[in-house]
DNA sequence: GCCTAGGTCCCGTTT
DNA sequence: AAACGGGGCCTAGGC
């Protein structure tokens, strides 16, 4: 039993749980479609009444729960959670367990539609570009979309109350906090700004000046901004 | 051709293509299993060389591109997006198009190990507890665990620079901002509450207090709070 | 392990 | 539509 799909439409339940043990144990990938009821417990509680859902079981040990709408899945939990499939009272049980924070699935099946077991062979890893770190890249290369004179010295660095995206000094050797963010900034993007830029004013009696950048800003992290003399540069990076 | 499932092992493209748009048309929730490489370009871009991957495609307009590992797609289109698939030299391609923000992926299909259509009933809702909701709930009923004499106001006050969890004032009278978290709090939690006390404070000459409520809060958290003369107050909520 | 902050965050709610 | 904040957020990167 090594091929690389198995895929049974209308298990029996003995044999739906055969192939997702097997499958479990083979570090393979598990789809399940079937109507059944979701008991979450752990840092939260959840119940979820019986329906057809997609049922998903990775060799990392990830467990996601579908419904037919929206693009997160319902119930979940993260890689490293630990997966048991048996049957009880003639039924398929998926249940699985995360230790650290404790973590319980409990998934019963009253009818499985399908079943599947994939081997899928993945060395690929994706390739991201137009992030906040990239926005970072280009104020470091070019420093004058900052104002003419302003000198990068540092990124992430780490202060008291949090690490700041750029630090670095304007043309009359101020100190400057920049935080940086790849979409419209909000009321939490300028309370992350003073909140560094106090910390670095808690360490020095020198001005130091805090640059808000972003491609917008809403009209009340502006006043928020202003209120605080804290400034705003507007930096598309398209 | 109304079956509740439909599910291929090795289709041709020809044939994963006709289902896949019946899947469509009819409301169903299409499950493709194969290797492919997968473009997007929209908020951000990206590449994903080829490899054997979980596409879900939901009749909500939800696409999902799962690797092997990890809780979250690599790739995804939100629910009201548009699908299309067809065929392009003899490889099926799905692709997903969402406008505002305007948001493409290109799937390309080298191969199809599975493809399935089914049509999903699901009714029910989950039940969810142990929210921030729940915890300020708890307040409100029974306001002692805060201070002997608080009296809570209101919830999701609005003010000038954001909503605050619960207002209300003390057993001397004075205004107390409380911000509420079901877990550990940290910086952004402080950060949080300064803003709302700054806000009461500037419509205010009289004294206002802030006082974050959580399960825990962290080391540097509480150096932030007490910097600022506001109160931790633990609430465990279980 | 904890802490910090980003995310193509998603999502619900209110304005 | 924009804005605001929660989420069982998840995930990556430091320490």
């Amino acid at each position: 039993m090594s091929r690389h799909t198995i895929a049974l439409e209308s298990p029996t339940p003995e044999r739906a749980v055969e192939i997702l043990r097997k499958s479990i144990l083979g570090s393979r990938t598990s789809i399940i479609v079937g109507r059944c009821i979701v008991k979450y417990r752990g840092r939260a509680e959840s119940f979820l009444g019986e329906g057809d859902r997609v049922i998903i079981l990775k060799p990392d040990g990830s467990l996601l729960v579908h419904k037919a709408s929206k693009r997160e899945p319902v119930n979940w939990n993260p890689p490293g959670s630990i997966h048991r499939v048996y049957l009880k009272e003639g039924k398929v049980i998926v249940e699985s367990i995360r230790r650290r924070p404790r973590e319980t699935i409990f998934i019963e099946l009253s009818e499985v539609y399908f079943v599947g077991s994939f081997k899928l062979i993945d060395e690929e890893c994706i390739m991201i570009t137009g992030t906040e770190k990239d926005v970072v890249d280009i104020i470091f290369r070019s420093p004058e979309v900052i104002e003419k004179g302003f000198k990068p010295l540092y990124r992430e660095m780490s202060t008291k109350y949090g690490k700041i995206d750029i630090f670095g000094v304007d043309e009359k050797g101020r100190a400057v906090v920049i935080e940086v963010k790849r979409r419209k900034a909000d009321l939490s993007s300028v309370s992350q700004l003073l909140r560094y830029v106090e910390s670095v004013r808690e360490s020095t009696n020198s001005p130091v000046r805090g640059i808000l950048v972003a491609p917008d800003c809403s009209a009340s992290a502006r006043l928020f901004l202003k209120s605080h003399n804290l400034e705003f540069r507007k930096v598309m990076f398209k």
